[in-house]
DNA sequence: TTTTACGTTGACGTTAACGTCAACGTAAGT
DNA sequence: ACTTACGTTGACGTTAACGTCAACGTAAAA
């Protein structure tokens, strides 16, 4: 298997984003392409990272938030204290994406009840014009 | 009942965000106290508006696009193309709720898999130390 | 009356996350 | 050799969402 890589402009049209944005991720330590000579090639990884900082910014995370994220997933560098410290970030991730769930599901409830406040103007307009 | 009403301040400190914050979010057309003389009085709806304001900054909205929704929920000004329009906005705003649902689904499983990595890393830790 | 607490309106500063050039290298096609 | 396509590194510009003064008004408390 010939390791399988990817142009800067490759991602970039994949992912909808400008090569700008993506040296940007790198400059803020996010990503770390290989280089042949000055280019950038991205592996198979390096293209998961870049998932998973736009599903951080989808969500509302800064890039530095889904960089702690992202070091979060690798190998983890034995020390128990780093582990339990580890451990501790998670369940505070996991307690905003709790809130962020709540936040979703009041702003649907929300949405649904301007929906139908909604529906019911229009029958009333259908109603009227046919009374004429 | 004496129309009960908060000063900013009261605000600011019940939401833990500053003053400055609020009257940066009249400016920008999100909430209109009235005013007593100079001084802005809200009203218990110019909470709820800033409790949505709120939300929708968890979620990662934009002042503009948070809004944009806010103002999706006031009377709605009867024409049949501006119900339809709304809709449509609506449906928009489900999507993209929908589409955080599964990037929140995506994350908690990445995380509860670090999770157990971790505690099997400091499972394994535990043994080596128990072994001197 | 003077401090203290709270409010007001500018105006400028700041950070994040890029956009937008400029100026240049390189490799392929004609 | 020349253009075309793609890449590179600065450097500066921009927008959003406030922070941080400054300079001032007002009203109650000491």
């Amino acid at each position: 298997m010939t390791e399988q890589h990817f142009t800067i402009s490759e991602l970039a049209g994949e992912f909808g984003i400008t090569t700008r944005a993506i040296r940007f991720y790198e400059e803020k330590g996010l990503i770390n392409p290989r280089r042949a000579g000055q280019q950038r090639h991205y592996s198979a990884s390096d293209r998961v990272r870049l998932k998973l900082i736009l599903r951080g910014k989808r969500l509302g995370f800064t890039l530095d938030e889904s960089r702690d994220l992202i070091e979060m997933y690798d190998p983890g560098h034995g020390n128990v204290e780093q582990l339990n410290l580890l451990l501790k970030k998670i369940d505070a991730r996991e307690a905003t994406l709790q809130r962020q769930l709540r936040d979703i599901a009041g702003m649907q409830r929300d949405l649904q009840e301007v929906r139908q406040r909604c529906q019911q103007a229009l029958e009333t307009q259908r109603k009227q014009s046919s009374k004429l």
